[in-house]
DNA sequence: ACTTTTACTTTCAAATTGAAAGCAAAAATA
DNA sequence: TATTTTTGCTTTCAATTTGAAAGTAAAAGT
């Protein structure tokens, strides 16, 4: 097996799983926009490629971020589910739209996201409640 | 000029500058360790090859969150120091090491770091002021 | 029966990464 | 003063990764 992990630091160790052009996105649209098959999640303004989405799901899913299953109505779709340890990254995931928020205009025009601008602890809160309020409809 | 940037979105825009394998450790290594020259960011845990800190400093330059100076005292040295929109970046780096040091040590093993379990807006602070404190030395 | 959809895999060219070596100017040492 | 070392890179080139496009097999829809 290859060496996965550049060093014990827990930054480091954190960017060598999810540190890549696309995890996060992924993540994002996971847990914010509910989506949760391959094809929904193909769907986003940044076009991801097919074999890039695939080689990426397996690898959140061999660190255990996202699990994989079917439901027995739909034999051929998967539905993807962010995990718990999936979840936490909500804080990173809201760090980053607030940063980029206020530092990339400069150099992008950037789409306003409403209620950003809200408390922090309660952004974060909400966006986990209503992930795993969804999360119930699926056990 | 190349498209920089892949959507509006404000996460998106932020993963196109600092989303790739090294720069979140450059400023890591400047935000906590006050790293401020080639040599000193060169010499990490991590290995960065000269090629890519040259290419990865240019490009955090263009975009801001550094700054590129030279002492008088040395002719030779440039000092890079983060601004203020690299500065922002704190939250970014401190819920990395948080994530990491939660939900990574099952798949590697990661170092204790003092102080990370103290509040999370302290410890920001803290990371902030220390750095502003180091700053006032440079001007 | 057929057409479409889904979740991929395969292919292959282009872009990026990264190890190693090279280099010129400045600083340190003899 | 001459030589050696250090610094901050750049260059080179092979290996890896990315990503667009096409292909595929099974399930679902018509």
């Amino acid at each position: 097996m290859e060496k996965d992990f550049r060093s014990g630091c827990p930054i480091s160790s954190a960017l060598d799983v999810i540190g890549d052009k696309w995890s996060l996105l992924i993540i994002r649209d996971m847990l914010i926009k509910h989506k949760k098959t391959f094809k929904e999640i193909s769907d986003s303004d940044e076009r991801i490629a097919p074999s890039i989405l695939s080689a990426r799901l397996k690898l959140l899913e061999s660190y255990k971020l996202i699990s994989k299953t079917k439901i027995p109505e739909n034999k051929k779709e998967n539905i993807y589910l962010l995990t718990e340890k999936g979840i936490r990254l909500t804080p990173i995931i809201i760090e980053f739209s607030l940063w980029g928020d206020t530092n990339m205009r400069e150099f992008n025009e950037i789409d306003d996201i409403e209620g950003l601008n809200s408390d922090k602890s309660f952004v974060i809160q909400s966006v986990q409640d209503s992930y795993n309020s969804m999360l119930l409809n699926f056990r």
